[in-house]
DNA sequence: ACGATTTAGTAAACCGATTTAGCAAAACCG
DNA sequence: CGGTTTTGCTAAATCGGTTTACTAAATCGT
């Protein structure tokens, strides 16, 4: 007994597929379908278990209550719990979350992007890699409903959900300079990226503020593609320099650093201060001792979702730049 | 300029859309589609940026070349990671991942799989909270493509990606109690789950092995709602009744117990091993020490697309049931 | 009782692709 | 040169819904 289509359940009942359409989009009254009519209909659709195509549905209405969700990884904890925030209020809404993750590759991000577009999605929410690449210049030309957050490309417009970068790196460096801290290192994935280059920034600043000289040697880039090893050489590095705090642009980052530091040198784990923009969990206990800058990421699900609503209702793009002021976590 | 269709590029060429749609198959030349013309569609396709609108495709094909992902959170790192594989996996193979959280829940479950059904995705990987539900059973009936991974029912006959759960936990708790353990409580979410039953069982098994009494009041069973303020209430008492393990049945209920350790009785943490089924990273290092049981996640994620692929394939359904081995990683 | 309106419903076009069946012209064959 | 085959292309049906335009019968108003 294969599916029931709306003509199937026409044909069976003896009325038209127009009128069936009718009694199940709640349009009986409306269109005047007797009650009998609609009741012999409704009770036959619970009977058969009918279930409408969807895809039939989005082809006529141009319209697939479908959101595309783009970002360098899903398993990442940060995009992971935004991307089951938005997926719950976009629930509310009768939306759904398609997912996709770039892995920081400019290639796969495009290919994801037209995989999207094709599938008709009905807007985007995105954390991109390479914002200036065609694809989405392309989309942002045709007002395809798209919001950005966690990174931004200062020339493109778009609408952005952010959080505040330089600031707030910089003053959560300013405590452990505070404390006594005389030499600083700093471990980061690409900076191609302009917001992790604004935490760069902050970090350079918090040095030159207080007269520390900037090292670049002290400044040490992971390779995204194999970061445990590559951060073991990095963190080694800074270790071997004599630092006494090393400041990290992004979670993931900071956290197989402190488990490398647990590993490998856990004699020093209470000599150092680590600095972490991103927060998490374990931060609250484990050591080293890590001084966090914690992203609202509550914030930063629901802005995009009510701008990405607002775009997709209004077909106007507004360009919208909501900057969120993050939390620093002493410790 | 708003997008083309096949049709508008037909009209704008002077051509059939079935040229067209020959040509963009690459079916031009078995079609004889002559190469003059099949070059000046590809060039105008070119041209204009022409995207193919998949739901329509969809439409006519009756597949989609996307997956539903069913889980209780796509946030927990287990399932996040899975879904990261599961994605990539699928990548290659031209499938897309609609995803959707049950939080545990029967009602949302079943909304979404209809909803993924309503969307005509090709088959449906899952982590169900309630595989006997009438959705579940009806999709069964009508040899939908499935795989369930991480949980069984075993009146349910299905395609099944598991982990042994029983002896690995037995094990696991065995080594605690060759090192003198005594007291041994337990923590867990609901046991309405059949593997989280097992490993239960697993419990059970290793303190009757042992001849050390069971006593039910040290397994104590955590509101998944509110699973901090629950699960601190939980170890308070087993903190109090002296026991000097702590078994837990998944990732989630260790995480949250370290945390609240380190929180609320640093002082314990050097006295008290957790036995914890699920690993993680942090326990790498965390306090307390945690005998963990780790799931071959790699393998979980492969081999349920593999079946998938294979039952998508081949509409008749098999009920293959894989068990892996999970890896006891003392410390 | 007769025209106007309301009730109850339907046929057909449409969304954007794929695919079957078929047609006209050109090329081939003996 | 007449018949067959090949080449090059197209019209129309289809997937499963929604929606517009329309009709026939019943009811209403006077």
């Amino acid at each position: 007994m294969k599916k029931k289509s709306i003509k199937d359940i026409a044909q069976d009942l003896g009325v038209s597929k127009t009128t069936v359409s009718f009694v199940l989009n709640k349009k009986g009254d409306e269109k005047n379908i007797s009650k009998k009519t609609q009741k012999v209909i409704l009770d036959y659709i619970e009977e058969v278990g009918y279930q409408p195509n969807q895809i039939a549905k989005s082809l006529k209405n141009g319209t697939t209550n479908t959101i595309g969700y783009l970002v360098p990884d899903i398993s990442n904890p940060f995009y992971a719990k935004i991307g089951r925030m938005i997926e719950d209020l976009l629930w509310e809404k009768g939306y759904h979350l398609l997912i996709g993750s770039t892995d920081e590759k400019k290639e796969k991000e495009e290919l994801l992007l037209n995989m999207f577009v094709n599938r008709q999605v009905d807007g985007l929410i995105i954390a991109s890699c390479f914002i200036k690449g065609d694809v989405l210049k392309s989309l942002s030309r045709q007002n395809f409903p798209m919001v950005f957050f966690d990174r931004e490309d200062p020339e493109f417009l778009a609408n952005y959900i952010l959080v505040e970068n330089k600031n707030p790196m910089k003053e959560a460096i300013q405590k452990t300079i505070d404390k006594g801290a005389k030499k600083i290192g700093l471990l980061s994935i690409t900076p191609d990226v302009y917001s992790l280059k604004l935490r760069i920034d902050g970090y350079k600043q918090a040095l030159t503020d207080n007269a520390l000289e900037y090292d670049e040697n002290l400044l040490r880039i992971v390779d995204y593609n194999h970061i445990k090893e590559s951060a073991q050489k990095e963190l080694k590095y800074l270790i071997e320099a004599g630092v006494d705090v090393v400041v990290f642009t992004n979670n993931q980052i900071t956290a197989t650093a402190i488990w490398l530091m647990n590993m490998h040198y856990p004699e020093k784990v209470k000599e150092i201060t680590f600095v972490s923009f991103d927060n998490l969990d374990i931060f609250d206990y484990s050591m080293p001792r890590v001084i966090s800058i914690a992203q609202p990421i509550m914030s930063i699900a629901r802005q995009s979702v009510d701008i990405l609503e607002e775009v997709i209702k209004n077909k106007e793009s507004k360009n919208t730049r909501i900057e969120l002021k993050p939390k620093l976590i002493e410790r």
